[in-house]
DNA sequence: AAGTGGTCTAGACCACGTA
DNA sequence: ACGTGGTCTAGACCACTTT
């Protein structure tokens, strides 16, 4: 668990460093595609010779773009581009399913493997965004985005509802794209729809109650609470490409940090 | 916001590597008190030569453990054990003081300055740990800890109620202190009274509702719901030195986890 | 000026994965 | 056997802090 700033999103200053500066135009390779997620990069060898500098500085250059989760070492294989983000899912969250520790008391601290959990779409229409949400998006004001409104079940109860915008023209694909086919996880079809690659994401708890029609979705009574998640989730050139808000069981809500 | 496993604390195995034995022979002279934290540790070439490795080597190991979190490197200084936790306020779960922007919109991500909230300690005393809670100790079932009940007040308003455990014999100090001498925070008091520092802490939260004695202590009306947070705390040893519950007003809970 | 960590080089050999 | 990243060496010079 550690806070960041999300303003500070893509080209982390990088002084004057040679391997800050070399960092920065691999990261602009990854950036403008000419690497692709999932594929491997040269070998640390080949890039050092092509920008004629020593071994351990391109090592140096490419810990960077590790430690900000842009690449991945893999002993004996090579370096690749990450795929989106994995361990996202809004489940992490949560703990629906019945748990051998009770809360509170001495737990292992071996999750219980996360599922995914069904979507169902319940509404997607293109629709004027407000004006702070436009500029999060970087776009102007009166601009559009496309309002999804999506329930998560699991184990065939309903868990979880969602509010998502998403801006236009990038997301036009999905406008198009039979509910059939959504399938139930957003990033690989953001990827693979509209060729948006999700790599980072900021995420906001905070403690609500249910409206009458929220609580109805959710199988719930009016005026419970729910733990409420405000996404912003950001592509590889840092723009914000999604807002989400998640709501769920205040009572199944649990979230353990590490501090250090 | 990173989810780490508990049980794996001191010691990581580091392999084979040369850097990985000379890291594990630094933090055992931390840990053993040889290395006070604040103080500065040998100069790298002074190290390297000891060793009898090369700089880089020494580098290497050194970066293990800032890694960890145990050293900190000061450019032009040299390299510093690390003091206790920093930043692992329970403040930063809240949000009690008035904020320009309002949950759910587009915050600006700037913190509102963590401020420390008056201790005020309702009881204090010896007493037998369950089983579960002495295991977590690292103690034989049936020893002692010391149990404390505390409020903390910020703006002249009670904001957290607080019970912590602490292992006897261990924190006998504490038990003799006068009220007047705790001050507002533990950890210091754990590093001078009892020689514990702190170095890591591990906090779930859930959601629940405080019954009749807890409300009143917060002046919330009988079942309204809380934010609670369960705190393990471990010193240099890895071992847990410290159990917390801490509740305080759900309304006022807001946590922000930033994913790669 | 002296001491510290930060950057950079040009090699060498090792451990791992694949063919 | 070969190519990959991982470890290690023995230097050099730079940037920052303190004396």
């Amino acid at each position: 668990m550690q806070d960041n700033d999300p303003l500070r999103s893509a080209a982390t200053a990088p002084g004057v460093s040679r391997y800050g500066r070399i960092a920065a135009q691999l990261q602009r390779k990854i950036v403008d595609g000419e690497w692709q997620p999932g594929s491997a990069i040269p070998a640390e060898s080949t890039l050092a010779a092509e920008f004629g500098i020593a071994l351990g500085t391109i090592r140096q250059a490419i810990a960077v773009l590790v430690q900000e989760g842009l690449l991945e070492r893999v002993q004996g294989k090579g370096t690749f581009v990450r795929n989106g983000l994995t361990g996202a899912s809004m489940m992490r969250f949560f703990r629906f399913r019945a748990d051998t520790a009770a809360p509170g008391s001495f737990a292992t601290g071996i999750e219980p493997g996360l599922a995914i959990p069904r979507s169902e779409i319940l509404s997607c229409r293109a629709a004027r965004l407000d004006k702070s949400m436009a500029a999060l998006f970087g776009l102007d004001a009166g601009a559009r985005g496309l309002a999804i409104s999506r329930r998560r079940w699991l184990d065939d109860k309903p868990r979880l509802i969602e509010s998502i915008w998403l801006p236009l023209p990038r997301c036009e694909p999905l406008q198009r794209l039979p509910r059939a086919e959504w399938g139930d996880l957003l990033y690989p079809l953001l990827a693979s729809q509209c060729g948006i690659t999700i790599h980072r994401a900021v995420d906001e708890v905070t403690f609500r109650t249910l409206d009458a029609d929220e609580a109805s979705l959710l199988d719930l009574p009016d005026g419970h609470p729910c733990a409420l998640v405000t996404r912003r989730a950001y592509d590889l050139q840092g723009h914000c490409a999604e807002y989400r808000l998640t709501r769920g069981d205040a009572y199944a809500f649990r979230y353990q940090a590490d501090i250090r």
